[in-house]
Parts: structure tokens; C-alpha cells; sequence
DNA sequence: AGCCCACTAGTCAAACTTGATTACCATAGG
DNA sequence: CCTATGGTAATCAAGTTTGACTAGTGGGCT
């Protein structure tokens, strides 16, 4: 699982076809490169190594129409599209994925249907439940946490952070199914990306 | 900040001297393969860099003892104990930390005395509250999270962990201050690995 | 006009990560 | 005695990330 993949193909996506200056300014706004590893030279990278693999079509274009070197845009392709959305179902379904996974996954959700967003969200609510019983199972029955020592408290930080995510994913969910957010499929687009000036997660 | 960098030095440090092999084996005790970048190719990189940069020092050993390539032992230099603390205090002072640091950070933080890991959980809580009340700030007074979009979404995520992440962290404080586990300082060493069979976050 | 600054757009080397692969030895089974 | 298996210890190529750097254009200031 690649955040910047996912960052970059749903951002060229938004735009139908966009340059790699375009991509790389909408994911600062985003505050992207302060939460994942979506900096100028990976997001480069992405664009050239998924136009090699084609994911993307890219098209030479003439010289940059404001300054600087001439750009290439680029466009997905049907490849790239699946791509894109089977890494998006990947960054809401699983439970074993970092923060900046999720949070791209969340900020592309839109493009997904409202059921099928909201089935996989319940996918992931019921991996974290899973995956939160099984620990404290292995852990808890022959022996107190106490008994582990200090590490005990690594399991404790897991099974918090499971439950924490568990919760918020069911919020998602029932706000999905009011009918919160114009999603895939519902007409007219909603905000896309982050307001100005948001403050940074990890500033 | 790596992980890497902190596991592989607080894996050579207890014991003192070990090689790759070693760390390798420890690491994947933890664990730590899974929930963080501590895959092998990764650990003999760091062991050599680190030697490179005069953090460790390599010690050119005789053809292993029990089969495979001849091996090469590494020990701590002097800045390579200074570099593990600041890694360490790091991984649980910043709240802005992807979670296999602060796991890492709380699988060494034994290593630490007493009142230093409880001044810097509380840093880490105090952190956690004043960015949580930045964001809230910047997103509620003008606005209700309903027009932002699916966007606000991502804010009450990230909100929503830094309520879970202070709480997970005041508990540990209210341990650490009640007398649990033996601190560096305190006479015998605790626990140092995870249970075999430990159930993985990331399996 | 001449100069500096900011913005646009991208490249590059160095470091790091990944997953596969190599090479060596011991030992158990046939 | 020979060979397959499994553990030990590490390397390597390919891919990715980082942070610094290049280079062109336009505007404002003196």
C-alpha cells in the first residue's frame, strides 16, 4: 500500500489531467506533505514511475505557460483507475494501515459510492474488533499484564488505539448512513480539498 | 526521526555487543518486522551506517560459529548512546509521531529514570491537548464541520486520536508514578521482549 | 535599464526500504 | 556415504524518499 500513489492518482484524477506542479500544490493545500511521504521528489517519481507502468498516459506539453521548465501532464488510464480505487478500498477496509493511509482514503471518499463506502468502513470495524480480541486474548488469560513487564504496555497502547478507531469509524459510518456527503454517483461534487490556513497534525 | 535507527541501537545496546543476525532476531521477537521498516535489509543498512558515521563501532569477527557468512559485531560508541536517548526521548515526547515510534519508545523506555520518561509523557500529553484545541479551534468558530464537507471528516479523525493518544498517555504516567516496572537506576533489569506468539497489530 | 525576488516546474544524488537471493554449515534420513 | 532440509548470516537490485539544487519567467523597485 503506497499513500503517495493513492495521494497522486486521486489528485490527477480530480483534475481529469493535471501536471506534476499541479499535483504537488494540491497536496500541500492539503497539508499532505507534512502528514505522509508525499514530497515533491516522490510525488515526481510516482507520476513518472506509474506513466512507465501505465497507470498514467503522459503528454508532452509544450513549454510551461508561466515560467519555468516545460511540464508534462498527465491522465489516467483504465488501469490507473482501477488502481486507484482498489487502493482507496484498501486505505478504508484494513485495519493494519498507518494514519496517513487512512486519512488519504478518507479524503477520497467521495469517489466511492455511499454502500460501498459504508460496507467497507464496516469491514474495518469488524477487523479492529477481531484484531482487539485476539490480543487481549493472548495476553490476558495465562497471566496478568502485569507479569509482562513494561511491555504489557505496548499491547495496552494497541488495544486503546483499536478501540479509539473502531469508534470513530462506527461515527463515520452513521453519518454515512444519514446521508451525510454528496458521494460517486449522487450529482453535484462536494469540497475537495482542505481549507487554507487548516492547522497541521503534524506541524 | 527512524525507527529503525532507534530499534537497531536500543537491540545492540542490550546487549551490550550483537550482531546482525542478532538484532535481526530480536527485532523479529518484537515483533517489530511487522509493525514497523525493521526488515533486514534495512537493519544491516542502518548497523553500517551507523558504524560509518562512528555511532557504532564494527568489530571485524572470525567466520561464525554456528554456519553462514563470517559476521561482524557491533557495540555502542559513545555518540551512538547519546544518539539512542535523543532518539528515545524523542519517540515518547512528540505527539506528532507515527505509532511505531512511540511503540519503539515504549518497548525501550526502561532505559530511561524515572522522573525523565514521566517528564516526557507529560510533554507528549500537554502536546497532544494544545494541537487538539488548535484544530478545533481553527475548525468550529467560523464554520460547522457540515460545510466543510467529507473533508471535516479527516479533523475529527486526527481529533479524535489525539483524545485517545493523551488518555492512553495519562494512564501510563498514573503507572509509572504508582512505582511500575524497573526504571534505569532501580537495580535489576525487567522484562525485555515480547511473549512469543504475541498476537501481531499488523498481521 | 538593471537587479533582485518570488513563483513555476522539475531534476538529482544520497539515503533508505523491500523482497529475493546467496552462501555456508550441521544434521537427520535413507 | 550422500543428499535434503533447515537454520545462520548476510548481500543485492530495484524501488522509494529526502532535501537540496537548477533554471526560466515576470514583476517591482531604484
Amino acid at each position: 500500500m503506497s499513500v503517495t500513489r493513492l495521494l497522486v492518482l486521486g489528485a490527477v484524477r480530480q483534475h481529469g489531467r493535471a501536471h506534476g506542479y499541479q499535483v504537488r500544490n494540491d497536496l500541500e493545500f492539503w497539508g499532505a506533505h507534512q502528514w505522509s511521504t508525499a514530497k515533491p521528489g516522490s510525488i515526481y517519481h510516482a507520476l513518472k514511475q506509474m506513466a512507465k507502468q501505465s497507470l498514467l498516459i503522459a503528454h508532452e506539453v509544450a513549454p510551461s505557460a508561466a515560467g519555468g521548465p516545460p511540464r508534462t501532464e498527465y491522465e489516467l488510464t483504465e488501469a490507473g483507475e482501477e488502481t486507484y480505487l482498489e487502493l482507496l478500498r484498501g486505505a478504508l477496509r484494513a485495519h493494519d494501515e498507518r494514519i496517513d493511509v487512512l486519512t488519504s482514503g478518507v479524503g477520497f471518499i467521495v469517489d466511492l459510492p455511499r454502500a460501498e463506502a459504508v460496507s467497507l468502513l464496516k469491514e474495518r470495524v469488524e477487523a479492529l474488533d477481531a484484531w482487539r480480541a485476539e490480543v487481549l486474548d493472548h495476553w490476558t488469560p495465562q497471566s496478568t499484564p502485569a507479569e509482562w513487564g513494561h511491555i504489557g504496555e505496548i499491547m495496552r497502547l494497541w488495544v486503546h488505539n483499536a478501540e479509539s478507531s473502531a469508534e470513530w469509524t462506527r461515527g463515520l459510518i452513521e453519518r454515512l448512513e444519514s446521508g451525510a456527503y454528496v458521494m460517486a454517483g449522487e450529482g453535484e461534487r462536494s469540497v475537495e480539498v482542505l481549507p487554507e490556513g487548516m492547522a497541521n497534525p503534524f506541524g
